[in-house]
DNA sequence: CCATAATACTTGGACTTCCGACTATCTGCC
DNA sequence: GGCAGATAGTCGGAAGTCCAAGTATTATGG
Protein backbone atom coordinates (compact mmCIF):
# COMPACT_ATOMS: atom_id res chain seq x y z
CA UNK A 1 0.00 0.00 0.00
CA UNK A 2 2.84 2.39 0.05
CA UNK A 3 3.49 1.64 -3.41
CA UNK A 4 6.10 -0.49 -3.06
CA UNK A 5 6.99 -3.72 -4.96
CA UNK A 6 8.40 -6.67 -2.51
CA UNK A 7 11.31 -8.59 -4.24
CA UNK A 8 9.49 -11.85 -4.54
CA UNK A 9 5.88 -13.21 -5.13
CA UNK A 10 4.36 -13.25 -1.44
CA UNK A 11 2.33 -16.10 -2.47
CA UNK A 12 5.10 -18.27 -3.44
CA UNK A 13 6.47 -17.13 0.12
CA UNK A 14 3.64 -18.42 1.73
CA UNK A 15 3.47 -21.47 0.23
CA UNK A 16 7.42 -22.53 1.27
CA UNK A 17 6.18 -21.35 4.87
CA UNK A 18 2.63 -22.95 4.69
CA UNK A 19 4.61 -26.47 3.65
CA UNK A 20 7.64 -26.05 5.92
CA UNK A 21 5.01 -26.12 8.88
CA UNK A 22 3.40 -28.54 7.46
CA UNK A 23 -0.14 -26.90 7.33
CA UNK A 24 -1.78 -28.57 4.89
CA UNK A 25 -3.67 -27.32 2.18
CA UNK A 26 -1.27 -25.48 0.15
CA UNK A 27 -2.68 -25.46 -2.79
CA UNK A 28 -5.89 -24.18 -1.65
CA UNK A 29 -4.24 -21.54 0.80
CA UNK A 30 -2.14 -20.34 -2.50
CA UNK A 31 -5.62 -19.86 -5.01
CA UNK A 32 -7.67 -18.52 -1.63
CA UNK A 33 -4.59 -15.70 -1.48
CA UNK A 34 -4.36 -15.20 -4.95
CA UNK A 35 -8.13 -14.32 -5.74
CA UNK A 36 -8.24 -12.33 -2.40
CA UNK A 37 -4.86 -10.03 -4.02
CA UNK A 38 -6.77 -10.21 -7.52
CA UNK A 39 -9.98 -8.67 -5.79
CA UNK A 40 -8.24 -6.06 -3.76
CA UNK A 41 -6.54 -5.18 -7.01
CA UNK A 42 -9.27 -5.11 -8.80
CA UNK A 43 -11.61 -3.27 -6.25
CA UNK A 44 -9.48 -0.16 -5.82
CA UNK A 45 -9.09 0.03 -9.11
CA UNK A 46 -12.61 -0.18 -10.35
CA UNK A 47 -13.64 1.90 -7.84
CA UNK A 48 -11.45 4.78 -8.04
CA UNK A 49 -12.40 4.57 -12.33
CA UNK A 50 -16.11 4.92 -10.55
CA UNK A 51 -15.76 8.10 -8.22
CA UNK A 52 -15.49 10.62 -10.53
CA UNK A 53 -19.04 9.74 -11.07
CA UNK A 54 -20.05 9.04 -7.51
CA UNK A 55 -20.52 5.68 -7.86
CA UNK A 56 -18.97 2.48 -6.62
CA UNK A 57 -18.53 -0.91 -7.79
CA UNK A 58 -21.88 -2.56 -5.62
CA UNK A 59 -23.81 1.08 -7.00
CA UNK A 60 -23.26 0.11 -9.82
CA UNK A 61 -23.74 -3.58 -10.14
CA UNK A 62 -26.90 -2.63 -8.67
CA UNK A 63 -27.94 -0.15 -11.01
CA UNK A 64 -26.93 -1.81 -13.88
CA UNK A 65 -28.64 -4.93 -12.88
CA UNK A 66 -31.51 -2.95 -13.08
CA UNK A 67 -30.77 -1.72 -16.33
CA UNK A 68 -30.94 -4.84 -18.08
CA UNK A 69 -34.10 -5.11 -16.06
CA UNK A 70 -37.04 -5.61 -18.32
CA UNK A 71 -38.91 -2.97 -16.47
CA UNK A 72 -36.42 -0.77 -14.95
CA UNK A 73 -37.53 -2.51 -11.27
CA UNK A 74 -36.64 -5.22 -9.31
CA UNK A 75 -37.72 -6.14 -5.47
CA UNK A 76 -35.14 -5.48 -3.03
CA UNK A 77 -34.98 -9.25 -2.26
CA UNK A 78 -33.75 -10.03 -5.84
CA UNK A 79 -31.47 -7.83 -6.60
CA UNK A 80 -29.64 -9.24 -3.04
CA UNK A 81 -30.05 -12.51 -4.48
CA UNK A 82 -28.58 -11.73 -7.97
CA UNK A 83 -26.13 -9.67 -6.55
CA UNK A 84 -25.04 -12.02 -3.62
CA UNK A 85 -25.31 -10.05 -0.68
CA UNK A 86 -26.99 -9.73 2.25
CA UNK A 87 -30.62 -8.09 2.75
CA UNK A 88 -29.16 -4.94 4.61
CA UNK A 89 -26.35 -4.37 2.50
CA UNK A 90 -29.03 -3.90 -0.25
CA UNK A 91 -31.22 -1.27 1.67
CA UNK A 92 -27.92 0.28 2.24
CA UNK A 93 -26.88 0.59 -1.06
CA UNK A 94 -30.38 1.71 -2.92
CA UNK A 95 -30.83 4.41 0.06
CA UNK A 96 -27.44 6.17 -1.76
CA UNK A 97 -28.39 5.68 -4.96
CA UNK A 98 -31.95 7.05 -4.05
CA UNK A 99 -30.23 9.68 -2.23
CA UNK A 100 -28.41 10.94 -5.78
CA UNK A 101 -31.56 10.30 -7.75
CA UNK A 102 -30.63 7.26 -9.78
CA UNK A 103 -33.12 4.80 -8.44
CA UNK A 104 -36.41 5.41 -6.25
CA UNK A 105 -38.72 2.74 -4.11
CA UNK A 106 -41.71 2.53 -5.57
CA UNK A 107 -44.58 -0.08 -3.49
CA UNK A 108 -45.31 -3.84 -5.26
CA UNK A 109 -48.14 -3.84 -7.06
CA UNK A 110 -49.95 -6.96 -4.89
CA UNK A 111 -47.48 -7.43 -2.34
CA UNK A 112 -47.57 -4.92 0.12
CA UNK A 113 -44.58 -6.11 2.07
CA UNK A 114 -42.05 -5.70 -0.88
CA UNK A 115 -40.44 -2.77 -2.28
CA UNK A 116 -39.30 -2.29 -6.04
CA UNK A 117 -36.27 -0.39 -6.77
CA UNK A 118 -36.70 1.39 -9.91
CA UNK A 119 -33.79 3.13 -11.80
CA UNK A 120 -34.45 6.71 -12.99
CA UNK A 121 -33.71 8.65 -16.08
CA UNK A 122 -30.75 10.00 -14.16
CA UNK A 123 -29.61 6.69 -13.31
CA UNK A 124 -29.85 5.10 -16.71
CA UNK A 125 -27.34 8.27 -17.98
CA UNK A 126 -24.78 7.70 -15.19
CA UNK A 127 -24.58 3.75 -15.73
CA UNK A 128 -23.87 3.85 -19.01
CA UNK A 129 -21.42 6.86 -18.28
CA UNK A 130 -20.22 4.41 -15.94
CA UNK A 131 -20.20 1.01 -18.10
CA UNK A 132 -17.86 3.09 -20.16
CA UNK A 133 -15.23 4.16 -18.03
CA UNK A 134 -15.13 0.63 -16.32
CA UNK A 135 -14.56 -0.44 -19.63
CA UNK A 136 -12.06 1.98 -20.92
CA UNK A 137 -10.00 0.40 -17.80
CA UNK A 138 -10.72 -3.18 -18.72
CA UNK A 139 -12.37 -3.90 -15.36
CA UNK A 140 -8.89 -3.30 -13.80
CA UNK A 141 -7.79 -6.56 -15.72
CA UNK A 142 -5.80 -4.78 -18.67
CA UNK A 143 -2.68 -7.02 -16.99
CA UNK A 144 -3.74 -9.95 -17.81
CA UNK A 145 -4.32 -11.69 -21.21
CA UNK A 146 -7.81 -13.09 -22.67
CA UNK A 147 -6.14 -16.24 -22.11
CA UNK A 148 -5.63 -15.64 -18.91
CA UNK A 149 -8.90 -14.08 -18.56
CA UNK A 150 -10.87 -16.90 -20.02
CA UNK A 151 -8.76 -19.38 -17.65
CA UNK A 152 -9.83 -17.51 -14.66
CA UNK A 153 -13.53 -17.18 -15.06
CA UNK A 154 -13.46 -20.76 -16.17
CA UNK A 155 -11.47 -22.35 -13.04
CA UNK A 156 -13.95 -20.29 -11.04
CA UNK A 157 -17.10 -21.92 -12.43
CA UNK A 158 -17.15 -24.70 -10.26
CA UNK A 159 -16.76 -22.92 -6.93
CA UNK A 160 -19.58 -20.22 -7.87
CA UNK A 161 -22.18 -23.58 -8.83
CA UNK A 162 -21.13 -25.42 -5.90
CA UNK A 163 -21.82 -22.66 -3.37
CA UNK A 164 -25.26 -21.85 -4.50
CA UNK A 165 -24.26 -19.10 -6.74
CA UNK A 166 -26.69 -20.79 -9.22
CA UNK B 1 -28.66 -14.37 0.62
CA UNK B 2 -31.39 -15.71 1.16
CA UNK B 3 -30.55 -19.22 0.51
CA UNK B 4 -31.75 -19.40 -3.10
CA UNK B 5 -30.13 -20.59 -5.80
CA UNK B 6 -30.46 -19.29 -9.50
CA UNK B 7 -31.67 -20.71 -12.10
CA UNK B 8 -28.47 -19.55 -14.26
CA UNK B 9 -25.39 -18.64 -14.19
CA UNK B 10 -25.64 -15.03 -13.29
CA UNK B 11 -22.66 -14.29 -15.41
CA UNK B 12 -23.62 -15.92 -18.57
CA UNK B 13 -26.70 -13.58 -18.04
CA UNK B 14 -24.95 -10.23 -17.67
CA UNK B 15 -22.53 -11.39 -20.92
CA UNK B 16 -25.65 -11.53 -22.66
CA UNK B 17 -26.84 -8.24 -21.64
CA UNK B 18 -23.27 -6.74 -21.58
CA UNK B 19 -23.25 -7.90 -25.44
CA UNK B 20 -26.43 -6.89 -26.35
CA UNK B 21 -26.14 -2.94 -25.34
CA UNK B 22 -22.33 -3.17 -26.62
CA UNK B 23 -20.94 -2.05 -23.54
CA UNK B 24 -17.44 -3.56 -24.40
CA UNK B 25 -14.66 -5.39 -22.36
CA UNK B 26 -17.64 -8.25 -21.97
CA UNK B 27 -14.69 -10.47 -21.16
CA UNK B 28 -13.08 -8.64 -18.35
CA UNK B 29 -16.44 -8.02 -16.51
CA UNK B 30 -17.05 -11.84 -16.88
CA UNK B 31 -13.72 -11.87 -15.41
CA UNK B 32 -14.27 -9.52 -12.84
CA UNK B 33 -17.19 -10.57 -11.51
CA UNK B 34 -16.02 -14.38 -11.02
CA UNK B 35 -13.42 -13.07 -8.84
CA UNK B 36 -15.50 -10.83 -7.15
CA UNK B 37 -18.07 -13.76 -6.45
CA UNK B 38 -15.50 -16.04 -5.64
CA UNK B 39 -13.99 -13.58 -2.83
CA UNK B 40 -17.34 -13.05 -1.51
CA UNK B 41 -17.81 -17.12 -1.22
CA UNK B 42 -14.18 -17.43 0.40
CA UNK B 43 -14.46 -14.48 2.69
CA UNK B 44 -17.64 -16.06 4.28
CA UNK B 45 -16.90 -19.09 4.95
CA UNK B 46 -13.10 -18.60 5.84
CA UNK B 47 -14.73 -15.98 8.31
CA UNK B 48 -17.17 -18.12 9.93
CA UNK B 49 -14.55 -21.08 10.24
CA UNK B 50 -12.29 -18.37 12.35
CA UNK B 51 -15.01 -17.12 14.12
CA UNK B 52 -14.97 -19.91 17.20
CA UNK B 53 -11.35 -19.12 17.21
CA UNK B 54 -12.07 -14.87 18.04
CA UNK B 55 -10.65 -13.86 14.44
CA UNK B 56 -10.77 -12.91 11.04
CA UNK B 57 -9.04 -13.71 7.94
CA UNK B 58 -7.42 -10.12 8.10
CA UNK B 59 -6.25 -10.82 11.58
CA UNK B 60 -5.10 -14.30 10.66
CA UNK B 61 -3.36 -13.05 7.58
CA UNK B 62 -1.14 -10.92 9.99
CA UNK B 63 -0.84 -13.38 12.36
CA UNK B 64 0.31 -15.60 10.13
CA UNK B 65 2.72 -13.09 8.86
CA UNK B 66 4.22 -12.65 11.96
CA UNK B 67 4.65 -16.44 12.83
CA UNK B 68 6.50 -16.75 9.74
CA UNK B 69 8.88 -14.16 10.22
CA UNK B 70 12.07 -14.95 11.69
CA UNK B 71 11.91 -12.94 14.87
CA UNK B 72 8.72 -13.11 14.89
CA UNK B 73 7.90 -9.08 14.77
CA UNK B 74 8.20 -6.85 11.97
CA UNK B 75 7.34 -3.16 11.61
CA UNK B 76 3.73 -2.14 11.17
CA UNK B 77 4.17 -0.59 7.45
CA UNK B 78 6.16 -3.69 6.46
CA UNK B 79 2.69 -6.40 7.24
CA UNK B 80 1.02 -3.69 5.33
CA UNK B 81 3.32 -4.25 2.16
CA UNK B 82 3.05 -7.59 2.37
CA UNK B 83 -0.79 -7.88 2.97
CA UNK B 84 -1.36 -5.04 0.59
CA UNK B 85 -3.29 -3.08 2.63
CA UNK B 86 -3.71 1.06 3.41
CA UNK B 87 -1.81 1.34 7.21
CA UNK B 88 -4.49 2.35 8.92
CA UNK B 89 -5.73 -1.31 8.35
CA UNK B 90 -2.69 -2.54 9.67
CA UNK B 91 -3.21 0.20 12.64
CA UNK B 92 -6.56 -1.60 13.25
CA UNK B 93 -5.95 -5.14 12.88
CA UNK B 94 -2.84 -4.80 15.39
CA UNK B 95 -4.93 -3.06 17.72
CA UNK B 96 -7.63 -5.19 17.94
CA UNK B 97 -4.96 -8.76 18.01
CA UNK B 98 -3.48 -6.71 20.93
CA UNK B 99 -6.55 -6.29 22.96
CA UNK B 100 -6.76 -10.17 22.35
CA UNK B 101 -2.83 -10.52 23.95
CA UNK B 102 -1.80 -12.53 20.41
CA UNK B 103 0.19 -9.50 19.65
CA UNK B 104 1.99 -6.49 21.15
CA UNK B 105 3.56 -3.42 20.35
CA UNK B 106 7.53 -2.99 20.88
CA UNK B 107 9.11 0.01 20.23
CA UNK B 108 12.47 -0.35 16.63
CA UNK B 109 15.64 -0.58 18.33
CA UNK B 110 16.77 2.13 16.44
CA UNK B 111 14.63 3.85 14.73
CA UNK B 112 11.98 5.21 16.90
CA UNK B 113 9.32 6.34 14.20
CA UNK B 114 8.32 2.14 13.66
CA UNK B 115 6.72 0.38 15.80
CA UNK B 116 7.09 -3.24 15.63
CA UNK B 117 3.76 -5.69 15.84
CA UNK B 118 5.35 -9.05 17.96
CA UNK B 119 3.24 -12.12 18.36
CA UNK B 120 3.14 -13.51 21.19
CA UNK B 121 2.84 -17.24 22.78
CA UNK B 122 -1.24 -17.17 22.94
CA UNK B 123 -0.68 -15.79 18.96
CA UNK B 124 1.49 -18.27 18.22
CA UNK B 125 -0.98 -21.13 19.97
CA UNK B 126 -3.74 -18.96 18.45
CA UNK B 127 -2.29 -19.48 15.19
CA UNK B 128 -1.50 -22.77 14.58
CA UNK B 129 -5.47 -23.66 15.75
CA UNK B 130 -6.31 -21.15 13.22
CA UNK B 131 -4.54 -22.98 10.13
CA UNK B 132 -6.12 -26.00 11.08
CA UNK B 133 -9.32 -24.99 11.16
CA UNK B 134 -8.70 -23.59 7.99
CA UNK B 135 -6.83 -26.68 6.16
CA UNK B 136 -10.02 -28.56 7.73
CA UNK B 137 -12.37 -26.37 5.03
CA UNK B 138 -10.03 -26.50 2.07
CA UNK B 139 -10.19 -22.76 2.56
CA UNK B 140 -13.36 -22.37 1.15
CA UNK B 141 -12.57 -24.12 -1.72
CA UNK B 142 -13.10 -27.69 -1.80
CA UNK B 143 -15.87 -26.86 -4.48
CA UNK B 144 -12.65 -26.73 -7.50
CA UNK B 145 -10.35 -29.70 -8.41
CA UNK B 146 -6.98 -29.35 -8.28
CA UNK B 147 -6.96 -28.71 -11.72
CA UNK B 148 -9.03 -25.46 -11.48
CA UNK B 149 -6.51 -24.21 -8.34
CA UNK B 150 -3.75 -23.95 -10.10
CA UNK B 151 -5.73 -22.64 -13.31
CA UNK B 152 -6.69 -19.65 -11.04
CA UNK B 153 -3.65 -19.16 -9.35
CA UNK B 154 -1.36 -19.10 -12.25
CA UNK B 155 -3.82 -16.99 -14.22
CA UNK B 156 -3.78 -14.44 -11.26
CA UNK B 157 0.04 -14.18 -11.64
CA UNK B 158 0.47 -11.58 -14.40
CA UNK B 159 -2.48 -9.72 -12.77
CA UNK B 160 -0.81 -9.47 -9.61
CA UNK B 161 2.76 -8.66 -10.73
CA UNK B 162 1.07 -6.22 -12.91
CA UNK B 163 -0.52 -4.31 -9.96
CA UNK B 164 2.87 -4.37 -8.75
CA UNK B 165 2.13 -7.15 -6.12
CA UNK B 166 5.62 -8.41 -6.33
C1' DC C 1 -61.38 -18.56 9.60
C1' DC C 2 -57.61 -17.74 12.26
C1' DA C 3 -53.28 -18.82 14.46
C1' DT C 4 -48.71 -19.95 13.10
C1' DA C 5 -44.99 -19.81 10.03
C1' DA C 6 -42.61 -17.76 6.30
C1' DT C 7 -41.22 -13.67 3.69
C1' DA C 8 -39.65 -8.67 2.81
C1' DC C 9 -37.49 -5.01 4.37
C1' DT C 10 -35.43 -1.86 7.93
C1' DT C 11 -32.88 -0.49 12.15
C1' DG C 12 -28.89 -0.51 15.22
C1' DG C 13 -24.40 -2.14 16.10
C1' DA C 14 -19.85 -4.31 14.97
C1' DC C 15 -16.10 -4.89 11.81
C1' DT C 16 -12.98 -3.89 7.86
C1' DT C 17 -11.40 -0.88 4.54
C1' DC C 18 -10.08 3.43 2.68
C1' DC C 19 -8.81 8.57 2.51
C1' DG C 20 -7.20 12.99 4.37
C1' DA C 21 -4.90 15.12 7.83
C1' DC C 22 -1.79 15.14 11.71
C1' DT C 23 2.41 14.19 14.82
C1' DA C 24 6.85 12.39 15.37
C1' DT C 25 11.10 11.06 13.60
C1' DC C 26 14.72 10.38 10.32
C1' DT C 27 17.52 11.66 5.96
C1' DG C 28 19.82 14.47 2.77
C1' DC C 29 21.79 18.50 1.17
C1' DC C 30 23.31 23.18 1.67
C1' DG D 1 24.42 22.30 12.15
C1' DG D 2 19.95 22.88 10.46
C1' DC D 3 16.06 23.04 7.46
C1' DA D 4 13.17 20.64 3.69
C1' DG D 5 11.34 16.52 2.43
C1' DA D 6 10.50 11.70 3.10
C1' DT D 7 8.87 8.05 6.16
C1' DA D 8 6.13 5.62 10.15
C1' DG D 9 2.24 5.40 12.51
C1' DT D 10 -2.31 7.17 14.35
C1' DC D 11 -6.90 9.63 14.53
C1' DG D 12 -11.44 10.95 12.64
C1' DG D 13 -14.74 10.15 9.23
C1' DA D 14 -17.04 7.77 5.27
C1' DA D 15 -18.40 3.56 2.97
C1' DG D 16 -19.32 -1.31 2.59
C1' DT D 17 -20.43 -5.74 4.70
C1' DC D 18 -22.49 -8.66 8.04
C1' DC D 19 -25.57 -10.23 12.10
C1' DA D 20 -29.39 -10.03 15.38
C1' DA D 21 -33.60 -8.31 16.16
C1' DG D 22 -37.88 -5.98 14.99
C1' DT D 23 -42.16 -4.62 12.08
C1' DA D 24 -45.27 -5.47 8.51
C1' DT D 25 -47.41 -8.44 5.38
C1' DT D 26 -48.55 -12.76 3.13
C1' DA D 27 -49.04 -17.82 2.98
C1' DT D 28 -50.37 -22.19 5.14
C1' DG D 29 -52.89 -25.64 7.50
C1' DG D 30 -55.99 -27.25 10.92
Amino acid sequence: MTGVCLPFDPIAEARRNWDAHEWGATNQMATATAITRAHQILLRRINAALEPLGLTFSRFEALALLWFSRKGALPLGKVGDRLQVHPTSITNTVDRLEVDGLVDRIPHPTDRRTTLARITPAGRRRVVQAADALAEIGFGLEGMSPADLARAEGALVDLRREAGDF
